[in-house]
DNA sequence: ATTGTTGCAAAGAGTTTGCAATGCT
DNA sequence: AGCATTGCAAACTCTTTGCAACAAT
């Protein structure tokens, strides 16, 4: 049984204003300060966390502009976007991590990172079975974290 | 390898009669035929299929009660409501099946379903490495469908 | 000067809800 | 009669977009 969480976040800063001077872009200090604070953060956001924290250290900002720099950071491959169950649309910083899935406790909220080898090769064999050319997947356990399964009954 | 494919709906007309009864509801005609049809149908709707289908056969249908029924139909246990990417939500019959994941062609929509004992025990070795008490989960394969893979071009 | 960026308010998409009319028991 | 159901329009949530003011090059 082979699993690994992933630490290496790669994509940094430069790595976008790359990709946006491709795509000429001009520079913005707002841009930069979402980019700067979202890569640096290595979390699963949602939209109003990410807007609400940056507000405390640039209240200047707009959701506008956090709607915008997300679709821009999925464009550019740094971000991605989950859809868990029922909840909201959350963002990760992608960087050169191999696919992963993930547990999500449904008290907390919080979000636990894995791979799987085996389910990895499984899913291709399933894909054969029934003659489909897989392109991506999405593996969401639900459930309860440690913490949470001893005390029952905080948040969510 | 054991995979296999359900057949055997058996969630009816009249379990779902039983589980509004004890709800204290009144009988409806118009429920009666969104909950028909939905069971017969054994597919995975979305809202907008199924109410565009069902104004076919009974012009006088809302929105409103396709949603109300469907989300009557998730509480009772006989419909199960899925989010599959960034598609709209959709719900099929639960049936008696067992649990099942999804391959989803991201060309012609089509929705394959899966079982896979392997993958499901995997999944409770990952939840076990991070004492993590699973309770449900889901599991989508997005890519092209055999069809869709040869004559690349269709709708979607 | 030109073109990209921003915030705001408005518009969209999907879903739920208040309400008066209607239907079931 | 009493209570559930329905359709409609309005409300709501999340997200995108048009636009005028502003910033970067």
């Amino acid at each position: 049984m082979k699993m690994k969480v992933n630490f290496n976040i790669k994509n940094t800063l430069s790595d976008f204003n790359a990709c946006a001077s491709e795509k000429g872009l001009k520079y913005s200090r707002k841009r930069e300060v979402v980019v700067d604070y979202f890569l640096a953060a290595k979390r699963h956001f949602t939209v109003e966390q990410l807007y609400n924290e940056i507000k405390k250290i640039n209240p200047g900002i707009s959701y506008t502009t956090i709607y915008r720099t997300l679709k821009l950071l999925v464009e550019c491959g740094i971000a991605s976007m989950h859809h868990f169950g029922e909840e909201e649309t959350r963002f990760e910083p992608r960087s050169q991590k191999q696919h992963h899935d993930h547990l999500i406790c449904k008290k907390c909220g919080r979000i636990i990172e894995f791979t799987h080898e085996g389910i990895e090769r499984f899913q291709k064999e399933v894909a054969k079975k029934y003659s489909f050319t897989p392109q991506n997947h999405t593996l969401q356990i639900y459930g309860l974290c440690k913490l949470c399964h001893k005390k029952r009954g905080k948040r969510r």
